[in-house]
DNA sequence: TTACGTAATGCAAGCGCTTACATTGCGAGT
DNA sequence: ACTCGCAATGTAAGCGCTTGCATTACGTAA
């Protein structure tokens, strides 16, 4: 048996396709009985509409689009879920796509994203080619972007300065004794999060008159972040402190000081970024910077549906990221 | 200016509508120099196909589906992570939709997402109303289950067995000496690997002739595990081990230990499910059962694609769930 | 009774695309 | 020179739905 059409609901109701589609659509412009009918036929034949033709005939599709860098990381499944369930709350459904911090297939995403016809889209940082922006208010899109402060006036963002941030860390680091400081962050290419929070601590440390501040790339994952702290504690001058781009690389951070036989945070202060769940259940719980994602999540959820509805674009919202101490950091040994 | 059509491009290059149509589908169809010319054309245009006509006319959509209980936990985002690559290799789009461990918001989801025309669908876990199935099956689409180890024949199922894994927790932990378990696992209701996980623990300690295993259901967070252990920990007789439903709750319940002042594995053991990032990092590190996620998702994508182009349904596969002994287990103190 | 307004429903166009089939143009074979 | 075959392109139907407009049915007022 083919997927059933409205035709054939409408058929088997005995009505027309427009009835049917008005009674799904409109109930209360058609009787109660007819309503009933048609019900009754939607249920037998156990139709469901079909997305396309909806979507061609309507020109609207309820849906809005997001494109995150990955899945992998609890930070973005967070807002994510809040964004989700906010949106699904005024019945728009949220259609995701990972660009896996690749620009081209970042790109790749929006364009098939818009593609499928999404009211708007949630885009993760600032940084990429102008021409998806042109694209994209071209086709008058609504779009908000996450995770950074700044538009550049250009954009709608909704989030936290990530360069304030990161000067924050580097004064309490350098408040709390240490000198001699080191940096994971992630990688940069086309992760404008990333970069902000080694641009903003490099010129802290300069504004500190501290020497440059040793930073190190690396990827995403725990051992890539217990590879890069062992990098820096074994060669070179050993830092006091380790300041991470993430909670992620902060963790694996503390394994690597671990098996150097260093003590977080007596011999080594190690500091995180995000405050996932993980920043609490390490040893020592991480100190770091809880970064608004379930506020920025349905922040986002409220704006582009506002704007979605009343063609006015919204403003842009700056959250703080919050200081949170724990256990990882204290004074260098003297 | 309105979002540009096929027509448009077609006019703007000088040919027909089929023409640019075969020179975006099937390239080698149309001479080199016609199809420069369309591509020139929709660059300028700045053109995206418009998903629902091309769902609409073609009948496909190379787009998989996936309904998820929800991205808030490390564990879906990294099998779908895997999923999402491995058919993004193949061309095929994911299309993610969350049901917050709530049937109807499942059942819901699915019809949306089959609305929307995928081409197969991944699902977690089996129980669910059989109107769904018979849907599916009715359509004749593609659909795995993951997570689970018994698709009772009617289904393809790609996961391990969460019986047998609860068992061999128990086996364990009794191996170690205790004889006084508790467990805590996530809401039974919709989550049939849950249930099976409690199922297979209680029989197990039946089998080993211990007292009915105190059982608390719990949702899904840190801090309900901290709450469900503290629980545990004060009221009724104290066990000398936990065991959690997920690793998040095993976390939470090491806090509700340490709180007590309990030593963890000393005073009371634990044992986490998942084996997520989480557990390495706690203190002490959680001796846990290690769910192939990322495996499923590959084998997912592999086996639903298998099943789309070739119209044979695959075989179910059944990992193993493997015991990782790390810290959190220990004898008990006499 | 007749006319009229309104609610309920039907009719049919068209959304943007793909594709079967028709047409055209051109080189090769006879 | 003429036909044929094939490659390149065009024509147009139709995918499943929504919606403006037309039609019908029916109750009410004159």
């Amino acid at each position: 048996m083919p997927t059933p059409t409205l035709e054939d609901v409408a058929r088997h109701a005995g009505v027309s396709t427009a009835t049917v589609s008005r009674a799904i659509n409109t109930p209360d412009r058609v009787q109660e009985q007819t309503r009933l009918r048609v019900e009754a036929a939607i249920k037998t034949l156990s139709y469901t509409p079909n997305f396309g033709g909806q979507a061609l005939a309507s020109r609207r599709t309820n849906t809005v689009g997001a494109v995150i860098p990955t899945m992998d990381n609890a930070i973005f499944g967070q807002a994510l879920q809040v964004l989700e369930e906010s949106l699904a709350r005024e019945g728009v459904t949220l259609l995701v796509a990972t660009s896996q911090y690749n620009r081209e297939r970042e790109e790749a995403q929006v364009r098939a994203l818009v593609g499928r016809g999404v009211d708007g889209l949630i885009l993760i940082g600032a940084e990429r080619p102008p021409a998806i922006y042109d694209m994209l208010d071209q086709r008058e899109l609504p779009y908000v972007i996450l995770w950074v402060s700044s538009g550049e006036g250009r954009h709608v963002t909704i989030g936290f300065d990530n360069d304030a941030a990161a000067r924050m860390v580097v004064q309490r680091v350098y408040d709390a004794g240490h000198r001699k400081i080191a940096m994971i962050v992630g990688v940069n290419a086309g992760n404008d999060r990333a970069m902000k929070r080694a641009e903003g601590a490099r010129k802290m440390c300069a504004e500190l008159g501290l020497p440059a501040l040793r930073i190190v790339e690396s990827s995403y994952t725990l051992e890539a972040g217990e590879y890069a702290a062992q990098q820096i504690l074994s060669n070179g001058e050993r830092p006091t402190a380790i300041i991470c781009g993430n909670d992620v690389l902060a963790a694996g951070a503390i394994f690597a000081a671990r098996k150097l036989g260093l003590d977080v945070p007596r011999d080594l202060s190690i500091v995180g970024f995000d405050d996932i769940d993980l920043a609490r259940v390490t040893l020592p719980p991480l100190t770091t910077v809880r970064v608004p994602h379930r506020r920025m999540g349905r922040t986002a959820a409220r704006h582009i549906l506002d704007w979605i509805r009343s063609d006015q674009r919204p403003d842009s919202v700056v959250y703080d990221a919050e200081w949170v101490e724990r256990q990882s950091l204290a004074p260098p040994a003297m």
